[in-house]
DNA sequence: TCTGGGGTCCTAGGACCC
DNA sequence: TCTGGGGTCCTAGGACCC
């Protein structure tokens, strides 16, 4: 059977939601309404743009450029602080709604969900009628909107949601494949980014149609799985199904753009036990284990380098897999200025599947007690209340 | 011009085993 | 010693997404 799916996409998710939060605490200006953008914070070196009203796009302004440049594009810019804890509110009040028409939701990213109703349509009622009542609903309930695409699987719902924006339905059926997706340039198909686009180019592909049309063999010769994969998308062809039961993550990281680059080791590893702590926060919050442990740093020339290593055991401890990074770090560090320091950790498994070893040894039981009682005043007390004492010189 | 942070998946090369 | 070949695991790096 023919399986019915929706994907739901916030139209400038950050940007919307920002307005929507000012215009509740009684601002009158409604910020998607005039040239303006989401951006971190320029003093600390992470002015990227995150997210941009329609007016700013008319400008040229990207996401993800410098603030910088989007000021050069367009001098009278509105730049807005971001704040994540927000936009989770309205992703779960999304969440919410959706969740009245299928079970089978999946939540693809903070603002774009993922939904098959092939089990859950009303009678007497099409999918594109239930489209359509969602983007009214949450216009109406919500105060921001969405676009919705209408298809048969996750790929062509995807790409449906993409075209005109804002606050539209589109359908993407298997006839409709070539009138409307095969005509877009390459670069608008899912998976296709700017690394791939002049070697697509170099083969007389241009658009999605060219790609669609093209061997699939000389693709895959030139692209191995990628170019299966990029071809068969090309055609319409996805079978995935939406993930609906919360999948658990694989890995877990951590990073942070430093104000200035460091070149003080001790001070890099103040750094690393801050990610350390919260990489493995995070760990035990969803009772799970870690194999591997990855450091990663980006030099003021934005080289970037990693290492990692496998553990015999897997772990949760804060000082083992410090100890561990630690190591990495003196691997890795070779005198140069760095920017950006990351730690992640792989290979996770859950805390049950693992056999507890007789020979469990003490000090790790009486790590694992210590990070308990961490864990929970955090819990108690916010995140940031409790630092490591290596930690309280710093402001 | 001055370039975030969180993920997933893939690939290539080397180590090691039989 | 100039010498095989297949399989698996590990690491480093890179592409892509939001």
């Amino acid at each position: 059977m023919e399986r019915q799916i929706l994907h739901v996409d916030v139209n400038n998710a950050f940007l919307s939601w920002t307005a929507v939060e000012r215009l509740k605490n009684g601002e009158t200006l409604d910020i998607r309404t005039i040239p303006a953008i989401i951006g971190g914070d320029e003093a600390q070196r992470k002015g990227v743009v995150l997210a941009k009203s329609t007016i700013a796009k008319q400008f040229g302004i990207q996401t993800g450029e410098p603030i910088y440049f989007a000021r050069k594009k367009c001098p009278n810019i509105q730049v807005f602080s971001s704040n994540h804890s927000m936009y989770e509110k309205y992703s779960n009040s999304l969440y919410h709604i959706l969740s009245e028409y299928t079970d089978k939701i999946e939540r693809f990213s903070i603002d774009e969900c993922f939904m098959d109703l092939t089990s859950y349509l009303p009678k007497g009622k099409k999918l594109i009628d239930i489209a359509y009542e969602i983007k009214e609903r949450v216009k109406k309930e919500l105060g921001f909107t969405v676009n919705v695409g209408v298809a048969n699987n996750k790929l062509l719902a995807k790409m449906a949601s993409d075209f005109q924006k804002p606050d539209r339905v589109h359908t993407l059926f298997e006839k409709e494949i070539e009138t409307k997706m095969w005509k877009l340039p390459v670069s608008e198909l899912f998976m296709v980014g700017k690394k791939s686009i002049p070697k697509l180019e170099r083969m007389q592909i241009k658009t999605i149609g060219d790609l669609a049309k093209k061997d699939e063999k000389e693709l895959i010769r030139n692209f191995g799985k990628y170019g299966r994969m990029i071809w068969e998308y090309a055609n319409g062809k996805d079978n995935s199904e939406v993930i609906y039961i919360q999948e658990k993550p694989k890995g877990i990281g951590n990073s942070v753009t430093l104000p200035y680059d460091y070149s003080d080791i001790e001070k890099i590893e103040k750094v690393i036990l801050a990610l350390v702590e919260q990489v493995t926060y995070r760990l035990r919050k969803v009772n799970m284990l870690a194999k591997t442990v990855n450091v990663q740093i980006k030099t003021n020339e934005f080289k970037v380098y990693s290492h990692q290593r496998k553990l015999d055991m897997p772990t949760s401890s804060t000082k083992i897999i410090y100890k561990e990074a630690k190591k990495l770090l003196e691997e890795l560090y070779k005198g140069i200025p760095i920017r950006l320091i990351g730690v992640r950790i792989d290979n996770l498994c859950e805390k049950h599947e693992v056999q507890i070893s007789l020979f469990d040894n003490k000090q790790e039981e009486k790590q694992n007690k210590i990070d308990n009682v961490i864990d929970n005043l955090k819990e108690k007390y916010g995140y940031n209340f409790i630092k490591r004492a290596r930690n309280l010189n710093d402001k």
